[in-house]
DNA sequence: TTGTACGCGTTATCAG
DNA sequence: CTGATAACGCGTACAA
């Protein structure tokens, strides 16, 4: 049915009584060739409607200009922020971008891996799932010299770029914000503990109590996954302690918005009787009413320096001597979730 | 550096006895092979921590296992949703997903079909640019017989599987849900009539006025690309309008959103004075005040479904005599922003 | 049930 | 500056 067959670099050179080889050193602008037979070569590749079988060069290269992403999911505002800024920026080195999703689950995250392996990307780019406690699976990539940059889930034990956001700076300056605004009994319902994300942000919630001289009540700590569902169990179970809170800073702003939800339902008064703010600052947070005070994290930025770093790794073959860890500012959103007075 | 060498089933072979071509087999579940000598090499396989090259079975075998994913912008709860749902339904039957995004410009769009083109994808899901209005990077698919599945802003000029909402239907349904509230001058913010699934949700609007006697006046519609400071614009005109609007069909939930935002600033009551409803139902819409009515968009499923069928076409290599147009329901979701009255 | 031989389309190496 | 030749790693007729 019409299905001609591929246009090769051998079709061309046959057409023009040349070798391949020249062919192949013209389309790929190899300075040895003369100017005006690679003039020809390229105005009859076009004309033939050649496209270049970019698996074949793959194949010979050992490259593939491919560069693999994995995250927790992609349908996610944060993350396809980054994917938006991982892709941007590949584009226009040439690379290819092959996005895959763990669902935040250990058994998928280790299959990925190996897929992505296996069709050689040239470097990955992961931020790791809320189950993942091991890492062979990403080890593997680093032993063999293929680059890995790791993006907010980022992993203490193995030796990569890393990009996240300043989460200790960002939970001290929320926390800091609430008692400047007169809480005293502050509540944190934070992630799981294995990611150091979370861990972070806890850290700056201690911090800011201590240095407020403000103690940390246990029965005001809460982890889990930070869903909507979640946020509202978390909630319930706060508002049953005899110590009720008068402010809350949620590790991100999902939970936060199911606090408010919440607590707008029964009555109970934001900012005046409970405050509140979340983290990552996602598009609902700043429509929602009473809008949710927020730490802004830079997805599309982080996703363009993750891709820079990678891309830079790739080229120089070998690895760095040294690897970076890139720690972008966050920023603290005031909005009515905890806007009390003037701080 | 330990850089030690790709493991190939040469090395297999060799370190059994055996030739290439028996372990290539075993490794691919061949039915020809003892089940003795299978388990045998997969054993050894694993423990020399082989990993396919899968460029070199690409090559060999003409296919990638790769699904090419062309939106407008990643970084949009719509369009991730739909990746999401793809990359679920690929991951499970063993294709990879590269995503691409036009940014809206022909330019990008042209070069990265051309892109997903020469990497031999086996299979194209795209959702057209707003400026596109030609057509010829991805008649080159079905020409090459690559199979290429529309979703959303799908194109009537190619012969394809299309995926969409019932477009029509959810302008119909919005509009006369505005009408039965009470509204007798209604305004519509569009998108760029180059799309049809923004001609089919004006349809939608006409024919419900049409049908409720209801007059359309040139004045009171508008068309643009949608976004936050496009609906801002729009609103303002319309209310410079001597004939101004008693209710407003967005063409999506964003031009809603800033409307509302205006309104409010400017006192206007919602759904008193004027009742909104948008399209797609983004996470904000449920979340802010008042809440948006809109048309709820199953992106996770089209997702899925446009993966399904792609990969069925994709398996039974020659293209299908009937192409599926596949029209999923919409749903009119009622909130505060239109609710005055039972209907 | 297994082995042999070849080719997928490109690039790298070596001559010239 | 250009050409011939050999890989890259795998899958598959065909032969045994």
């Amino acid at each position: 049915m019409g299905k001609q067959a591929e246009i090769t670099i051998h079709d061309i050179a046959k057409k023009l009584g040349i070798s391949a080889s020249t062919v192949s050193r013209a389309l790929n602008n190899n300075p040895l060739i003369s100017k005006a037979t690679q003039a020809k070569i390229k105005e009859t590749a076009a004309k033939m409607g050649y496209r270049p079988n970019t698996m074949a060069a793959n194949l010979r290269t050992r490259k593939t200009n491919t560069i693999g992403v994995i995250v927790p999911l992609i349908n996610r505002h944060f993350f396809s922020s980054v994917i938006s800024g991982i892709e941007d920026v590949a584009y226009n080195s040439g690379f290819a971008v092959t996005i895959t999703q763990s669902n935040d689950s250990f058994e998928k995250e280790e299959k990925i891996a190996q897929t992505l392996y296996s069709n050689r990307v040239d470097g990955v780019i992961v931020s790791i799932g809320m189950e993942t406690t091991k890492f062979n699976h990403l080890k593997h990539f680093s032993e063999r010299n293929i680059p890995l940059v790791f993006f907010d889930r980022v992993v203490d034990e193995i030796e990569a770029h890393k990009i996240s956001v300043d989460d200790f700076n960002g939970g001290f300056k929320a926390t800091q914000h609430l008692i400047e605004q007169g809480a005293k009994k502050i509540a944190h319902i934070g992630g799981p503990l294995n990611l150091n994300i979370y861990r972070k942000r806890l850290d700056g919630f201690c911090a800011a109590m201590k240095k407020a001289g403000l103690e940390v009540d246990r029965q005001m700590l809460l982890h889990n996954s930070l869903t909507r569902t979640d946020g509202t169990n978390a909630i319930k179970k706060l508002l049953k302690n005899p110590q009720k809170p008068d402010a809350i800073f949620c590790a991100n702003d999902t939970t936060a918005l199911s606090v408010i939800i919440y607590l707008v339902e029964n009555g109970i008064k934001i900012p005046e009787d409970i405050m509140v703010v979340g983290f990552s600052n996602e598009p609902f947070s700043e429509v929602v009413t009473p809008s949710i005070s927020t730490i802004r994290q830079p997805g599309f930025e982080m996703g363009q320096k993750a891709a820079e770093l990678i891309i830079e790794q790739i080229k120089q073959k070998n690895q760095p001597s040294l690897f970076q860890n890139i720690v972008m500012p966050t920023e603290l959103i005031i909005r009515q979730s905890s806007f009390k007075k003037k701080g």
